[in-house]
DNA sequence: CTTGCTTACTTAATCGTTTAAGCATATATT
DNA sequence: AATATATGCTTAAACGATTAAGTAAGCAAG
């Protein structure tokens, strides 16, 4: 790479010393006192040679790096793809640039982010945190690093955090189920103890138990790392039941797509036979024979709320967390439509 | 955010010069022949003050940052999602760091991208250009940047790239429709120059000439700004037609799920009335009711090879451009089934 | 004519790290 | 005994930018 022009650059073919070049580049002539010809000469000079300020050099003396770090599950889900997005965006209003990791839901993976990033010396942190990453979370705090938590956060740990009322939600959705004239309603979740999860389930479990409904087996949890067979499990178990479900709630869009995989296979009717909501939003919903009932998470609202409070955080270490929680819109399609 | 440990906490805490601790945790003890007792003593206070690396400082001093820049046209988009995320995993292998910036198919975006990227002084850069960027490109090979293209490339310019064979690609999915029976294709393609959708679109149009069917007006163009309109306008041309297209080839998967839904809404039947088969992959072409036969790219193959080419170029400098083309599947499924 | 104030610059320290070169002291070689 | 070599550390410069403090020259005021 051809070397970049610096300010001694700059100052050599002025005949000036570097601190003159740089007063006059950031725009600090007036309290500088820099003369207006000079001033001009070192602006003609800089713009013939295209100075680019080194980005580095800059960070290390001002001890701020204007990047904030991300660290999502899968950067190749497009949930958490739109959030980086959105985050993107936002912070490149505030000059900001981010960089993204993928953890995998792997607390592992997770922690070597965090140090990756921290070490790249990132002013601030958006995480989506992952299973058993609490204690990652706590040092985070302790080293007083600025941070926000999105879409999920550890009731037992007060900080920021930007959310959604998944209780709310799920016990909306599943209600609505009910609503539409389902009995036998069944939820795939997560094999999981985050809360957002939990409260997933929660919300499900309580819009039935409100309802007078069964619970019993209806509930199925698949693992992360083996959701094709779990989910298989899931609906066989589900169909094949003496009483087979009526109604079906995903806990997530990627389980809801593997889901619906093999609800097509099995030929089951959606939604004369089965209905069928998913939490969170997909392109492949429109697709399927009857457009998937979904949750729709808002997802530009909760990256500008993410990004808004780490920059007050960055900018006032002493502020007080702040938990945001933003309210989803439940969009009633064919899936769920009543018997 | 608390204060760092840095070289010269260590220092001072072992009562030694910051060399010596700089040589010791680097590990050159030998080379600088540093003593066994202080080395363990030293290496224990970094330890206990938990010292990690200022990764800025350390940059400034040698030049490389570590970090590559990668710019899509949108990350929220699956399918740049998946190759932003195997670049991510290649480039942590080789401890590179990845910044993701998206430019929305925008040249102006684009430059802009470039611009803080290299002054974030990335080590290189892995671009998926954009219409009318080739001014860009070329001040890139000026500057003398490392940089690989993927996905897409200026034939006009010789520069490294990874790309997939287009022009065979379309010809076969074309062919494998003719062989099916299919007699009036159509094809939706994004009004560009882009050469990698020029290549499609000739793959298209000499598998028809060179089964002498029929191409008048059955090539439609969308304009990225403006995909829904424009689809729906095609499909209506090419459904409403005396002679109705019976069959449907789209450039790409965001064209695909735009027309899918449009043909939803028409309740147009798939594979009977029309066939249908896309460029790219989408979890959404498995939830359409007749699975939709697609061309798949092999992006981890793209990615590592992006990772590899241009981590050659950056430490290489003088290494000449290799152009890397990787074959494609075709994944033939219900969508096209013959007649 | 000396003091003080402007004006227009330069010097030098700093951020945290790396690394060549230097300097004692101890030990080995002739 | 004189010289060479090994050992264990320190000094200092450098990367590129920022910024407080210093200086030199010109001019005005007392």
């Amino acid at each position: 790479m051809k070397k970049k022009v610096s300010l001694k650059d700059i100052a050599q073919e002025a005949g000036v010393s570097v601190a003159l070049v740089s007063y006059v580049l950031t725009n600090k002539e007036e309290k500088a006192r820099v003369g207006q010809e000079m001033a001009k000469k070192i602006r003609k000079i800089a713009r013939k040679l295209n100075y680019q300020p080194n980005h580095i050099a800059r960070s290390l003396k001002s001890g701020r790096s204007d990047t904030i770090g991300l660290i999502v599950a899968d950067i190749s889900n497009p949930f958490f793809g739109h959030v980086a997005r959105t985050i993107e965006d936002e912070a490149k209003k505030n000059n900001y640039t981010v960089i993204v990791g993928s953890s995998d839901e792997n607390m592992d993976k997770s922690g070597d982010l965090i140090n990756v990033l921290l070490n790249r010396q990132v002013d601030g942190l958006i995480v989506i945190p992952t299973e058993g990453s609490e204690a990652q979370i706590r040092q985070l705090q302790e080293r007083n690093v600025p941070f926000v938590l999105i879409d999920r956060f550890f009731p037992g740990i007060a900080t920021s955090s930007i959310s959604i009322n998944n209780f709310a939600a799920s016990h909306d959705a599943v209600s609505h189920l009910i609503h539409s004239g389902r009995k036998r309603i069944g939820m795939i979740a997560y094999k999981t103890n985050m809360h957002h999860i939990a409260e997933r389930r929660r919300g499900y479990s309580e819009a039935l138990t409100d309802n007078d409904l069964p619970t019993a087996g209806l509930l199925k949890l698949a693992r992360y790392s083996h959701i094709k067979e779990d989910i298989r499990t899931a609906i066989d178990q589900l169909m094949g039941a003496k009483k087979p479900a009526d109604a079906l709630f995903f806990a997530t869009n990627s389980l809801a797509i593997e889901g619906l995989r093999y609800i097509i296979e099995l030929g089951i009717k959606v939604p004369e036979q089965l209905a069928v909501v998913s939490f969170d939003e997909s392109e492949a919903f429109d697709l399927f024979h009857a457009p998937v009932t979904f949750i729709r998470q808002p997802i530009l609202e909760m990256g500008k709320a993410a990004v808004r409070v780490l920059l007050e955080h960055i900018r006032d270490g002493e502020r007080p967390a702040e938990e945001v929680c933003i309210d989803t819109e439940l969009v009633i399609r064919r899936s769920s439509a009543a018997q």
